[in-house]
DNA sequence: TCGGCATTTTGACGTGGATCAAAAGATATC
DNA sequence: GATATCTTTTGATCCACGTCAAAATGCCGA
């Protein structure tokens, strides 16, 4: 049984619930499928996404050389991905939220290149990687689309580095307040209030600066009147002024 | 005819070259191309990449916005890809040497999203996208490969987020040269002897640092006894002790 | 071969963000 | 609901790397 396989090399303290994952009913769909699907493809869909997970707060949707089968769509919640050198140091690599799609560096080596870290109570849906290759060989949107998401994790992350590689503190931060900002509008929530799920340290982790420096930032941007913050929850009173701080650039 | 259609966009000064790519008898193909090939399949493969073009040393294989119709497999020759932030910095965001694949940023958006610059005189196979799409709906090999080398290409960016991240300069440049190292051993090249096709800006943009910098690190290397340096000509000396580099991080 | 331009090296100095420290809030645990 | 622990803020100080400058070197076209 398909959970009993997949369940292997799982934290046991992830629950496995295995339900009719109703892509056709899902207001995600738009984010995880391509348009124009017929019935039938639909059908086959999810026939293959028939597997749902629950991570709780702090649990891993999967590990670090963990063996690769599944990529996983984000039902609800919000996770970070961190690599480790082998020194321990680590990095976190991204957050993902509602309506992405998590896991794709395990293809490359058949197993997962990363920790995925649930920063709040998560549900997901499994993606058999196998079935997935083969559904796709049958329906070519599926395939175009699979592939345009792979494509859009490879820009994703060469912005990354073109954040850590020539912005200055501030600029980083505000590209990722505003960076959050639309992500949660594409997803219906507010673009200008919202909670984060993740400390000023794992913030710092991902955009390359100590947990001070982002303190700092936040701090600054509240006295220049660009954003209110209390704790996690945070508001943007001036966008275009967020906007404009990576204006002013050195020269 | 293909090649008309194809250079619609492209620089006229690089040569087209409609050859037959002769898979089957590239030394390059195991960087390429799946393994366990039936006969029928190579040749559907030759038959999808029998366009090369020639690219000039400082010209572009592609540029950011340009429509996107094909990925390209380096059959000689070397490569920076850059991309420009809308202020005009810009940064590098990696180097491309024979056997790899670019271009794997144009599928998410139908258009590339930096430029491919040849840092010498290089030769590459186009592969038209339309076609690999469904040529690998027929060869479920060439489609694993295909995401494979896409998923590495997911990882290798998270590696130098990394570098970026949470390495200082000297394990930075150390990492850099032990990178080239190993791609170049993996071609047959000499890992401990090679010449660097870009300046130490380039280096610099790629990791993060200014070219001062990276002149400085190459000093000190050559100082400490790990590598000669003759301007572009580097020969590795104690391998160990570049890979030492970064064990004595801060703490 | 020469002259001009790009690249690299090295030194002196400045600074943005790291580090260290401490206190004040939050949050979790029992 | 008290206490321990984690997170955040803020200040003081430090240092790795950037900036500025100048000279040395290599390279390319005329």
């Amino acid at each position: 049984m398909a959970s009993t396989e997949s369940s292997l090399h799982i934290d046991t303290h992830i629950v496995l619930a295995e339900l009719k994952a109703a892509c056709a009913t899902c207001n995600l769909r738009e984010l995880c499928l391509p348009a124009g699907l017929t019935e039938q493809e639909l059908d086959q869909i999810e026939e293959m996404v028939k597997l749902r997970k629950k991570v709780k707060k702090g649990e891993a949707l999967y590990r670090t050389d963990e063996p690769f089968d599944a990529i996983y769509a984000i039902r609800s919640g919000f996770f970070k991905t961190r690599v480790t050198h082998e020194d321990g140091r680590d990095q976190v690599t991204g957050f993902s939220m509602t309506g992405e799609i998590m896991g794709m560096d395990g293809i490359g080596a058949e197993k997962y290149n990363c920790d995925a870290i649930a920063l709040e109570d998560s549900n997901v849906c499994c993606i058999p990687y196998a079935r997935l290759e083969d559904l796709s060989r049958e329906v070519a949107s599926l395939q175009r689309h699979f592939h345009k998401v792979m494509s859009r994790e490879i820009i994703r992350e060469s912005g990354v580095m073109m954040l850590l590689g020539v912005m200055r503190a501030e600029e980083r931060m505000a590209a990722f307040l505003l960076n959050l900002s639309q992500r949660f509008l594409a997803r219906g929530f507010s673009p200008i209030e919202f909670h984060l799920r993740m400390t000023r340290e794992e913030i710092g982790s991902y955009l390359g600066l100590k947990l001070e420096t982002v303190s700092r930032a936040f701090s600054k941007f509240h006295a220049d009147g660009l954003i209110a913050v209390e704790q996690k929850h945070i508001r943007i009173v001036d966008i275009e002024g967020l906007k404009g701080v990576y204006a002013h650039h050195v020269r």
